[in-house]
DNA sequence: CTTGACCTTCAAGTTGACTTTAAGGTTATG
DNA sequence: CATAACCTTAAAGTCAACTTGAAGGTCAAG
């Protein structure tokens, strides 16, 4: 079975060397075994574990909730808490997306109404702004 | 014509005094008269353009997009230019609101699938973020 | 005339997720 | 056997947007 350098890993993952060590220090690396001269030696289940903390944030948990999530799958923990920490990320993303569409209708109707000459007194945009939003 | 004293300002706003005087030191707000002690006093166009400021960052405009819209206020800085910062803007929320709702797609249809029971081994929410995004 | 609520400045601390720096030890190649 | 490309640690720096702290000046009420 291949081992890697944590060199080798950054470049089979794309995650900076030190950022492997950071994770590792974040508890979110286990932390692997050393060779004689005390450099890291990861087993090959390190490149998985490393891409799903990437996939993890990449899907817009953070790092907080990437180790719920991991602690889970190494504690072998229950579903029910793995489907509890999706459901909590779930609604956090759909109230962001609320809001965000709110600002983009309101946005998106002043840049239209906004004839884009003339001084930015009485402009569409800058009116919505400073309204309550 | 009523002036504001900083903690006055605060409660009038919301916003707390040292922010406002960060916004100053940021060249959000405009250095305010002293009184003969040193004591800030602002004039009644500082609560309107402090609450600007909250508007504009409750939209999700940060401080460098806020600072933007209000130096073409001060300037009476042309529509085009406003229009532009709104459409890079507009341009952002709506790529954030794709990449949240691909999100959002694929967490609710696992979270639908997952039975919400068992080990978290075989769990479509964590197999589906183990995967590409 | 003192107490407490204000106000002042400047500097440092906070959070999250790293990145950079410093100072050194190791290993592969020519 | 030298040199470049690795690796090690601990500590400090970065970014945004504040927040907290220290050390002190001012003002209104009782």
């Amino acid at each position: 079975m291949k081992t890697f350098s944590i060199g080798e890993l950054a470049r089979a993952t794309g995650v900076a060397t030190q950022t492997i060590r950071y994770y590792e220090q974040q508890g979110l690396m286990p932390a692997p075994q050393r060779t004689q001269a005390n450099y890291r030696r990861y087993p090959e289940e390190a490149v998985a574990r490393l891409q799903f903390i990437v996939h993890a944030k990449q899907w817009g948990f953070n790092l907080e909730e990437v180790r719920e999530l991991l602690l889970l799958q190494d504690a072998n923990g229950d579903r029910a808490q793995a489907k509890r920490i999706a459901g909590e990320k779930l609604a956090r993303i759909r109230e962001q997306i609320q809001n965000l569409r709110r600002v983009e209708a309101v946005l998106a109707k002043t840049y239209g109404e906004c004839s884009g000459t003339g001084s930015v007194a009485g402009c569409p945009i800058v009116d919505a702004i400073a309204e309550q939003p």
